[in-house]
This record gives structure tokens, sequence and C-alpha cells, in this order.
DNA sequence: CTGAAAGCGCTTACAG
DNA sequence: CTGAAAGCGCTTACAG
């Protein structure tokens, strides 16, 4: 590879000469300019990206360590995040911590070894110690959709208690009363929350959630199987299976179809998350949707905003009730459920 | 953070001592390494790769450019990926290229800006002059699932004729004659010969693939949509929709929907890919799975070989048909498809 | 076994 | 406007 160097001695110039250039300092020679430039061309240089980042200690990058790559929800994240970086000029590195602690550190210290900029991130399970020492020592970081108490970092997520209220009410109003909920590890904000609001609203309802009718996950698909079978291998089953997630969702369908039993007849499934599979599942499922798209851009300014040093903001998005069929009708069989294209985005 | 320097200083050492204990040089004195890693550990240092990188050349890290990170199976495959390589000791850096060929070379050359060691790309629409260039200069490169004629790097990716042969015979079992395909886009390999597999299979049964029943897609779900959306425009629509990836398959069932129709009753359908949602849509969808884990550690394997100067091997690995209800049932209506649990993975 | 020194490819005061 | 030189944080012959 052509080193700046190369590319002086084919333009006839001093390295600094070239090096402004590419940085396009301003006092440099039209002339020189010009040579140097057709000697980039001619050459095919481009800068070393480590040399700079070594000298100039900045990488121009940010680091995103989500909780599972399988879960369209975070791709969607990570999908967003990495537009918004890059129209600030950031590129972005992104870790799969595979809702296992000790993967979400390996990636935060690989990261942090890349010298990134700042550290976007959606903790798995558990406190981090690691986490928590990064924030002290002042690297700039964002927590985003989940978060950790006694970090004090901005974050961006979306609050889920009203349209879970929404949720409680549509079931209330369907007639069903033994309402179940999958949730997430409840070291997790997320997981946590959502048990809390879920029971909130069904205790405005005057209704109890019992512990049997808690089911615990971790996010993934497995897990959202196995809370199903135990609900279902109670003696009074729920009639309503509420998964914390989207790929719980899709764990305790698995559940439900290998008992050969059908939604919503033999038993209701509501979602949080909505991903475009939802409208064409049999029946499609009533879900909360989280503003993925946002909460992605959000995050990216917020961590840009101290990494340029202005003060960030912590951000949070209501999230939405969605109603389909997967919970019952309200007025008998409908004929179709006319719903009309739906973007993937 | 701290530096080799101040290690040494706290141990008492040189630099090139810290940075013999750091490499597991054997000739330091077990004294020194003792107090080289005390202090390590006192400072909480840890090296700085961008500077190491710089002296020794190497990164330890390959880059990955997928076509599209909202893809479960571009998203499977970076899983896997991201395992294997880290088996052996490497770090991924994700690009993705959102099937646009200008985003994919963006990532090709950041990726090699910050000079990875080896580069996996599955190559979005169109040739890639970047691509052609980058081989050429012997950059360490593999392509995976797609790939580019002329461009001499190993190819790892699955092998679907006998799976459209199996396919199509199923269809035609099933009384179909009219059978319609979304392709991906031509310049790809696996937009073209997904077409002329179906299309030999077809006439094989001396079935003709007009050029009304070719839907142009781009692997993305709302080229699915159109493309489906001008075969039901047709005087004539087909019976069976043939998706050539997921995505675009629920980008047809998008379609069907909102015109009232069912599947497989007025319209069946049928995907490349499967993906664990498709067990649980109305009805399951009949698909071609890609031992798709296999395949990036096939191709992880086929890079770090060449990487470490070992000869690499391409390898094809064969996809197979899943026949589910969405193309009709052999017999009647089943009572229940009875597919038991299902891995996410 | 250990350290001084060179050098990886850049950027950036400093002097002219 | 331009170049020589220092220095970012490492690694690695070289000499002892």
């Amino acid at each position: 590879m052509a080193s700046i160097k190369d590319v002086a001695a084919q333009a006839g110039v001093s390295v600094a000469t070239v090096s402004r250039v590419l940085n396009s300092h301003p006092s440099v020679s039209p002339d020189a300019r010009r040579r140097v430039l057709a000697a980039v061309e001619a050459l095919g240089y481009r800068p070393n990206t480590l040399a700079r980042s070594l000298r100039t200690d900045q990488t121009r990058t940010l680091g995103l360590v989500i909780s599972d790559v399988l879960n369209p929800y975070f791709t969607a994240l990570a999908r967003s995040v990495e537009e918004e970086a890059r129209a600030l000029g950031y590129s972005v590195i992104i870790g799969n911590a595979d809702e296992q602690p000790e993967q979400q550190d390996h990636h935060v210290r690989t990261l942090l070894d890349r010298r990134i900029d700042g550290l976007l991130v959606s903790p798995a399970d558990g406190d981090s110690p690691l986490l928590h020492d990064v924030a002290r020592a002042g690297t700039p970081m964002v927590f985003v959709d989940r978060w950790m108490p006694g970090v004090d970092v901005p974050v961006v997520r979306a609050d889920g208690h009203r349209a879970i209220q929404d949720l409680v009410a549509h079931l209330y109003a369907l007639g069903h009363r033994r309402l179940a909920i999958i949730a997430g590890p409840a070291a997790t904000t997320t997981g946590n929350e959502r048990v809390e609001a879920f029971r909130a609203a069904m205790s405005a309802h005057g209704l109890a959630l019992p512990d049997a009718y808690i089911g615990q996950g971790d996010f993934q698909a497995a897990s959202g199987r196995r809370a199903t079978e135990q609900f279902l291998a109670l003696p009074q089953p729920p009639e309503i299976v509420f998964a914390a997630d989207n790929l719980m969702a899709l764990g305790a369908l698995d559940a439900i179809r290998a008992h050969g039993l059908r939604v919503p007849g033999d038993i209701g499934l509501a979602a949080f998350d909505d991903i475009p599979w939802f409208v064409h599942t049999g029946p499609p499922i009533t879900a909360i949707a989280q503003p993925t798209g946002e909460l992605g851009r959000a995050a990216v300014r917020a961590l840009v905003d101290i990494v340029e040093g202005r003060p960030p903001q912590s951000v949070t998005l209501p999230a939405r009730l969605v109603v389909r069929g997967s919970c019952g009708e309200r007025s008998g069989e409908p004929p179709l459920p006319a719903s009309g294209p739906r973007s993937n985005a």
C-alpha cells in the first residue's frame, strides 16, 4: 500500500504538504495541491486511518453493542444508528452481545481497545462493573433501549407504560382475565419495567398477576418456548400470553403450535416490539410498536453531542399499541383483516 | 488512558520488557513479569490496538460486507461469521450495503482504510470495479453467498439447483402449471442462478417460464410487493409465486393480503431462504433452506487460510426444500401441521 | 534477560 | 506557502 511518503515523492513535495491537502488545510499553493492530488490518484493512495487516529487521538468511530443480532428490533436499531452516524461523519462498529453479559463486556473492551470515540450500549442481563468503570472514566457513552441504574449517562429509550395500559384495557374489554407475561431478565430495565407496567395496568382493572403467570425469559426464542410450556402445564392456564419481546413471542408460538392449540381460540398472544411478520402470522399478532428508527437516531445524536463537547439529551419516546387478531375479536369473525401494505423499514 | 510508558515506569522496567510480557515473549524474568503484570492490573492498562497494528501491520480483524442487515439470512450469516472468527482469534467489522453498490463500495473502502486483514463480501447488484482492484491488489478476500464472475477469489455458497428442482416437482405434482418467480437483481449470481434453475426445472416438466412471470426484484420487501402486484394484474395470473429470498416473500404476502386473497387457495407462495417465522404464517411457507451457519463458518476458514498463508478452499453446500402448506396440500385439509419446536439459530 | 533506538504512517506546531 | 522534526503507542532487531 502506498504511504504518504510515496505520494510526497511522486508529487515532489514534503509529507507535510501532502497531509495538508488531504486535510484541506487552507495554506497550500494551488500548484502543490494539484500535484499532490494527481499523485494520490495515480497511486490509488488511501490514508492509513490507524496512523491518523494514533496521531490525532480520534477515530471518528462509534461503538454499538446490541443485545442480539438475531432480534429484528436490534437489527433495525443498528441500521438507523449506522445511517445517522454516517450522516454526522462517523462510522460504527457493531458488537453482538447475544444477551450474554460476558460477551457484552468482551465487545466493550474490544471497542475500547480500538479507541472508538464513543459507545452506544443496550446492556444485557445483570450489572456490568466494566460499564460502570467506562462511564466513570469519562468515555462518551449513552444507553439505548435498556439502561443501567447508577450509571450516569444519557438514556434513549421507549416508554411502554401507556401502550401496556392500552393493551391490558383491550384484553379486559375482550373479556380476558387470566393474563400472563413472559418477562425479560429481571436485571434488564426493559425486562423489569414491562412486567411492572403490566402488573400495574392489571391492578387498575382489579386483576392480580400471580407468580405462576410470570414466565422468566431472556429475550430469546427458546425461553419463550419454555415459559409457554410451563403456562400450558398449569391446572389453570392463562387466557393470554404477553411476550416482552418479539423473539419470545416466536418461541411462544412454537410451543402453542407444538401443543396443537390455536390462537386466539385456545390461547391469545400479544408481544412487545412490532415486526413485519406479525401481519402475516395466523392470526396477525397484536403488538406494541417502538419508534425504533427515531431511537437509533436520537441515541447517535446524544452520543455525538458528548463526543463533540455539547450537552447531550436523554430522550424517551412513547411506544404504541397495534391491535390485531391474536387476542380475539371484538365482533365475531372478520371477513378479512384488510391491513394495507406495510413498510419493511 | 494509561500507555505502555506508564506501565513501564510503574513496574520499573523498560517499555520493551512490558511489551515482551504482554506478547508472552519467553525471555522475561519471572520477577519482571510479575511486576509488569501488577502494574498492568493497577493501572487498568489496555494496549492500544491502533499503535500495535500500525507497527505489526496486522489488525487481526476481518471485514464482512453483507447485502442487507434487515435480511434475517444475512444476519444469521453475520452471527456465524463472528463466532467462527472469534474462535480463530479474529474480530469482525460488519458493513451493511443495503443492496446498494455505492454503499457496498463505501464500506469496502472504509474497511480497507482500517487495514483489516481480510475481506468477506456478498456483492450487491452490479459489477464493482473496486472489488476487482481489491482482489488484484492481493488483499485476502472471499465471496460468500453471492460472487462476482471474473474475480479470482474463493467462493463459499449454497447451491440451490437440486432444491429448486425438488420445489418445481412438488408444485407440478400438486397440479400447478403457471409458476412465476420474483427474481433478485440479474447482476447478482444468486439473482440470476435462481431464475435459471427455476426455468430449467420447469422446462424439464415441459413448462415454459414466460417473461410476464419473471418479476424483477432487488431482494428487498418493497420489490416483492411490486412484482406481485404486477402478477396479480395479469389477465392470467400465476398459480404460484416463488420469491428468490425471504424479504421478497414478505412483500409478496403484503400484496396478496392487500388484495384480499388467500394463500394457497387463491395463489400459492414459496420462498428461497427459510426463516423461523415461515412456520407461523397463515399458512406456513414452503421454503428452501440454506445451511447458513455452515456457510459463514466455511467462509471464515477460507479467508483465514488466505490470511495465514495456507491454500484456501471454495465450498458449495446444498440447499434443501422444506415443504409446508403455502402451495396447497396433496391430501385435503390437514388436521394441524404438527411441526415440532424449532430452533431459532 | 534487558534496554536504547528505530520505525510503522500519520499530523502539527515551529521556523522560515 | 513549505519543510524538518517531534511524537502518537506500540514492537522488534541489535547489542550487551
